[in-house]
DNA sequence: GCGACAG
DNA sequence: ATCTTGTCGC
């Protein structure tokens, strides 16, 4: 088993990492539409963790935007290399996560991440992060409203409520099953809010959290087990 | 100062 | 995230 290296230079205490935050901020383009819902590929990443250990395993899953068929899929093992600090989750995660998309051979399409875009507190985060370093288009789908504050949405699939940091709307929670608690929905990198949402509603034809998430986190579970195996 | 806080 | 069985309900 391979375990991806750390990147030389990796932020090594929290001023650092927001400082790499600050400065990947500026590149952030948020004045695209983004790829159609249901049109292309949709990619879903996903950790799992072994702190004992000190191993994450990340999982990328390719997804036929149209048939949500699985296109392909990729994992990658490495060290944790950060501790979990709020607003810092990215500088967790992304060395491996990286490396598994480079696994790929056919296009990610649009990054689905578990977590949040621009919804965290200086607007950079995980979803962002990612969507910066590789360039392309990504939104975050989260289980929680982190620190935000949200009026509750209406009961039917589709309908959402700004999620608010002060008087900004940094996402949406959105309901993606009748009488089910919502999701939270942020813009990533190169795509509009609504097409986040648009995407979303998509990728959530049965079940609360979309296929990409659902697919990612079993696999990146899978992959761990047998990680631990082989050690 | 204390508590809350994506995964 | 992770520790963890059965169980209630459609």
């Amino acid at each position: 088993m391979t375990i991806i290296e750390i990147p030389a230079g990796w932020p090594v205490d929290e001023s650092a990492a927001r400082a790499v935050q600050q400065e990947l901020r500026g590149r952030l383009v948020r004045d695209e539409e983004g790829p159609g819902a249901g049109e292309g590929h949709v990619t879903g990443l996903d950790v799992a963790y072994d702190d004992e250990r000190d191993l994450v395993v990340a999982a990328a899953v390719v997804l036929d935007a149209r048939t949500l068929r699985v296109v392909q899929e990729a994992t990658a093992v490495g060290r944790v290399s950060f501790p979990y600090v709020p607003g810092l989750l990215a500088f967790r995660e992304i060395p491996t996560v990286l490396a598994a998309l480079d696994r790929l051979t056919v296009d990610p399409g649009l990054l689905v991440c578990d977590g949040y875009g621009l919804a965290h507190p200086r607007r950079f985060g995980l979803a962002s992060h990612l969507g910066v370093l590789t360039g392309r288009s990504s939104i975050g789908v989260a289980k929680n409203p982190f620190t935000f504050t949200y009026e509750q949405p209406g009961s039917a699939r589709g309908d959402f409520a700004p999620l608010l940091a002060g008087g900004e709307e940094v996402g949406r929670a959105l309901r993606t099953r009748a009488g089910v608690k919502p999701v939270f929905v942020s813009v990533g990198h190169r795509v509009s809010l609504a097409n986040a949402c648009a995407h979303t509603l998509h990728l959530t034809p049965r079940y609360r959290l979309p296929e990409t998430t659902r697919h990612a986190d079993s696999l990146c579970r899978r992959a761990l087990n047998e990680a631990l195996g082989e050690e």
